[in-house]
DNA sequence: GACCCTCCCCTTAGGGGAGGGTC
DNA sequence: GACCCTCCCCTTAGGGGAGGGTC
């Protein structure tokens, strides 16, 4: 330390930055040495170390070091106001979605547990509380329009309403009840994703479910065991069918090993006398 | 498309990605194309539109591609659990941290709105309700020690007791009232940060302020006009001295032009008959 | 005309040396 | 011996052309 300035490695060291960090600063001219002796080396005044802290709380902010040169020589408390201001909606909506995702990440974790301990050829019949999804357009395969072309759609739609949603989770599918009646379940009317706080719910009431083994063509089989199941028990459809893609290719290489969860809606049983109430 | 192959672009489309990035999945081996042509044209098969699924939900859970290389081939629900509970774990530290960035700015807002139309001169005599604050080591002034090295100190500290804190708004002084009785408020005993849910706090109580203008070693202004009210009203210092910078580097890029706020806990004035609770 | 290919250069915010001089 | 200097190369995950061929 000479004449009270500090050398490039205190000043590092009183900013709790690098040496490395500060002659870049220097390169791009963010911040200079104060003077510079005639070998060369570089003396900081004191005041550098509230630099330092000013541009590391931009950077915090999200202020590339370009934004922040121009910004540097311009604070002002109504400035700062603003950008806590800006910063704050930011952090709300980041802790919004954060909170979302986490709540997407519980139901996925319980449905792949759930998945663990199955028997996959039997068949469920059980009361389901409401769940909140959020559920896309009806999807169109007129003109040749494929399921992925729908779930592009789809996409799009969801960006579209909410910009800060997360779209990287698997969409799963919804089917009308009177198609499945009909045997038709090549391609689902819409998409939808688990969400909390959506507008839209799966609905509470008494759901039949199977489990199916294979890719997402694959699902005759189950709605096939589901129909006879329905039909022996006489029950009727009442609501839409829901695929769920329970092992899917986040933890499947092989699409021979997906496995997808089918629930229909139907009526409730009515228990008979001297009957058991669920079937074996 | 050939043969139920995607091009490139089909493939960027179906996977809501850029014809750019399965370049560069393709440069770095981490999709291949299914096929290529004698003219060197890619053809990918529908079910890479998964793999590119995975590998963003895997860049959301923060691994690198590097990582994703080695992971895509052995997926398995065990592990996809395990991740989830790692990202579940890291979004509620992540969110607690916001939260409380989030307060800090409300803080550092308000101190600063409420400076804008102070009376510099003016002191001020009211109750203040607890505070919730984070305090700092006993600063340690022997061997030529200063209060830049303090500082550091107290940044390492917390950074050991709490690595996920965020470092970078100004701390602030506390001064030992008897210390201030003595006349000497060169340096601080204890550095501070505003924090909620903090384990310390600022007591509830009856405290003076005061406002000084200039750089953090001319505060003496401020004590003397303290100390002169406390004696012309009869009160007594009976707790610690708080400097908070109110205006500083992140504000104003002129020293001078740095704004501290004192307060001093006192003792209560004890209404006298006739006369006004407060000094004008 | 729209789509495909292969180079090749560019971006952010520094980190890590090598080779040589200075407190 | 610890610190300083100036080159120079390297990192992530792609984006943006140029120049030339193909559906």
């Amino acid at each position: 330390m000479k004449n009270d300035l500090l050398t490039i490695s205190e000043l590092a060291y009183f900013s709790r930055t690098t040496r490395d960090t500060l002659l870049f600063y220097d390169k791009i001219g963010l911040i200079k040495p104060t003077t510079r002796t005639e070998n060369n080396y570089r003396y900081y005044s004191h005041d550098k170390i509230a630099t330092v802290n000013l541009i590391r709380t931009l950077q915090m902010f999200g202020m590339q070091l370009d934004e922040i040169r121009g910004i540097i020589d311009h604070r002002e408390p109504k400035l700062f106001l603003e950008m806590c201001k800006d910063f704050s909606k930011y952090l709300d909506g980041r802790i919004d979605e954060m909170q979302r995702e986490k709540a997407v990440l519980n139901t996925l974790r319980k449905m792949i547990e759930d998945s663990i301990d199955i028997n996959e050829k039997e068949i469920n019949y059980a009361y389901h509380k409401a769940e909140s999804i959020y559920i896309g357009p009806r999807n169109d395969y007129s003109k040749g329009k494929s399921d992925y072309d729908n779930l592009i759609a789809f996409y799009e739609y969801c960006r579209q309403k909410n910009p800060e949603m997360n779209l990287n989770w698997a969409a799963w599918g919804i089917f009308n009840g009177e198609r499945i009646k009909k045997r038709d379940w090549r391609w689902p009317d819409h998409y939808y994703f688990a969400r909390p706080n959506s507008p839209d719910e799966k609905p509470a009431g008494w759901y039949v479910t199977a489990y199916t083994r294979g890719d997402y063509s694959c699902t005759g089989d189950g709605y096939e065991r589901l129909l006879r199941y329905i039909f022996a028990n006489g029950l009727d459809i009442i609501g839409n069918a829901y695929e769920d893609y329970v092992l899917n290719e986040l933890v499947e290489p092989d699409p021979q090993n997906y496995l997808i969860r089918i629930s229909i809606q139907v009526t409730e049983r009515i228990p008979i006398e001297g009957s058991p109430y669920l079937l074996p």
